[in-house]
DNA sequence: AGTGCAGTTGACTTT
DNA sequence: TAAAGTCAACTGCAC
């Protein structure tokens, strides 16, 4: 029987059980859908796909190696699927389990009972630490490590050529919203060559600056280990980049044992504590993901319904916002270089979100669509329960409030990185630079800047508005009502209770508990 | 040298 | 992953 291989986000043929089950039981069909749909979701954009293309492309390569090119299909999957049955006889549909958004989720359902009405069976594998129909949150931690410990699994041996020509649709230039810079200059790739490259790099050397380079938008480009591209399309399995990690952590605290060479104790103590962090992010990756498994529907609301039609929906707010035109320097040099390049680190991720939530007092919705659109490694299953999380809807968290320009004075206190994105204010002087309304009109004269003009008055008081935002959100709060509802979620569903409620067919929704806050930081 | 005081720092709590 | 507030300990300095 024909054995289809459903390449969704594991463009990969390294450590891919799917396909190397698949080979052992019949001849491979390794099939990509280009789903219309799918690059219709507001969540989507082609900044997306420019990263998608050539992954394609790549792993189109590796397989015609082992015998058997990509076949790619335009089309909707159910058709799709049908289609290839109608034509090609008996099938058997295999991929890993995808935790996407709800529409990846609702076309699986729909893909899901076609199979059983068709008699067609569809295996899907685990690739990552994600649980699928998880019943307790106890022992979580350790199934991680036991998946992320298994062998890593090497691509089959061969495929065999299919006995019939079958055509595959072209990979078209462009697809989905414009967003960032057409020709996608200054987006870094996603592919498998570059994954391992900046696997290799950050083992053995950037790994070192990781701890204290992270918070920084100037030094976290280098520090950070880049992965989350290659991570979000399955370039690269987490599996291997954890055994990676891992292998290099001990080569660095045996370094002593070398004859030549050694590196000084404070950077192997760096490095070792960098792996260390990295990798503790890459479990949090997965317990993230986790939740938006089993509680699909956080993409669209908010966990505590008091913080339901709260805040406003003003078009020209989050327009300002998603531009980096806020007036507020830190806040709109962080966003320009996140459209510019597709990434900024975690720490001015949660600020955007957080300024947009606060300070413009805006839905979590619409601003967490702009930045999925605009985040070249996106994840849904880590975007949407962390939006809500910045914005402070899950009613679990603490507030969060982040001051801009205490930020941008911590984080980048010199100006560089204010002055490359923001180069209409590079002669204003650096204590005036993050927060230039507060200058004195000759003085910005001076530097060339006139504020409205060159560069936009604040849309809002920062100061006032996060003192709106953060009264305003305690009294909902202190409301008995609030409470009642939050502790019954953390009874019903608190993980380090020892209490396990009842499974639902689908999925259902374990609370985080509040040590869960701090998360990728610090 | 001891005392009083303003300003600073850090740990801890509150929102 | 925050920021503001509180409080006690500490510091530098004038007298």
């Amino acid at each position: 029987m024909l054995q289809i291989v459903w390449f969704k986000r594991d463009l990969r043929v390294h450590n891919h059980r799917p396909l190397v089950e698949a080979a052992a039981a019949g001849p491979v069909l390794p099939l990509y859908i280009l789903e219309p749909g799918l690059w219709q979701q507001s969540d989507m954009s082609a900044r997306h796909w420019r990263v998608l293309r050539p992954c394609l492309e790549a792993l189109n390569a590796d397989l015609a190696a082992l015998g058997q090119g990509l076949i790619v299909r335009e089309g909707e999957a159910v058709p799709v699927l049908a289609a290839l049955k109608a034509r090609l006889g008996p099938i058997a549909i295999w991929s890993h389990e995808e935790t996407g958004n709800l529409w990846t989720y609702g076309r699986d359902r729909a893909v899901l009972a076609w199979c059983r009405a068709e008699g067609v069976i569809w295996r899907e594998i685990p690739q990552t630490g994600v649980v699928r129909r998880l019943r307790a949150r106890t022992g979580w931690a350790e199934g991680w490590d036991r998946r992320m410990s298994e062998p890593l699994v090497p691509p089959p041996r061969g495929l065999t050529p299919l006995p019939f020509a079958i055509p595959s649709d072209p990979l078209p230039p462009v697809l989905g919203v414009l967003i960032g810079p057409a020709d996608g200059a200054g987006e870094p790739p996603g592919d498998r060559a570059m994954g391992l490259r900046l696997l290799e790099s950050f083992a053995h050397r950037r790994a070192m600056r990781y701890s204290k380079g992270l918070s920084s938008p100037l030094t976290a480009p280098q520090a950070c280990s880049r992965l989350s591209p290659a991570l979000a399309l399955g370039t690269l399995s987490i599996a291997e980049v954890v055994q990676r990690l891992r292998s290099a952590q001990s080569l660095w605290r045996e370094a002593d044992l070398w004859q030549t060479d050694p590196a000084p104790p404070a950077q192997r103590r760096a490095a070792i504590g960098g792996l260390k962090g990295c990798l503790s992010r890459l479990a949090w990756h997965c317990h993230f993901i986790q939740k938006l498994e089993d509680q699909p529907t956080i993409e669209i609301t908010c966990l505590h319904p008091a913080f339901e039609g709260l805040r406003g929906t003003d078009p020209a707010r989050v327009a300002a916002w998603a531009k980096g035109e806020t007036g507020i320097p830190f806040i709109d040099a962080c966003m320009r270089a996140l459209v510019a390049t597709g990434w900024i680190n975690f720490r001015m991720r949660a600020m955007l979100c957080s300024f947009a939530a606060y300070q413009l007092w805006q839905d979590w919705r619409a601003p967490a669509h702009h930045l999925a659109r605009s985040f070249i490694d996106y994840e849904p299953g880590i975007h949407y329960p962390q939006v809500q999380m910045q914005s402070g809807t899950t009613g679990i968290n603490t507030l969060r409030i982040y001051n801009p320009v205490k930020q941008g004075l911590d984080h980048d206190p010199e100006g560089v990185f204010l002055r490359k994105w923001l180069p209409e204010l590079a002669g204003v002087p650096t204590p005036l630079l993050h927060e230039p309304w507060k200058a004195e009109t000759p003085l910005l004269k001076a530097a060339g800047v006139r504020l409205d003009s060159t560069y936009p008055r604040p849309i809002v008081d920062p100061e006032a508005a996060a003192r709106f935002a953060r009264e305003t959100l305690w009294a909902v709060r202190r409301g008995g009502a609030f409470r009642k509802v939050a502790a019954e979620v953390v009874e019903k569903h608190g993980s380090r209770k020892g209490k396990s409620a009842p499974v639902r067919e689908t999925a259902r929704w374990v609370a985080p508990d509040t040590r869960q806050a701090n998360l990728f930081e610090d």
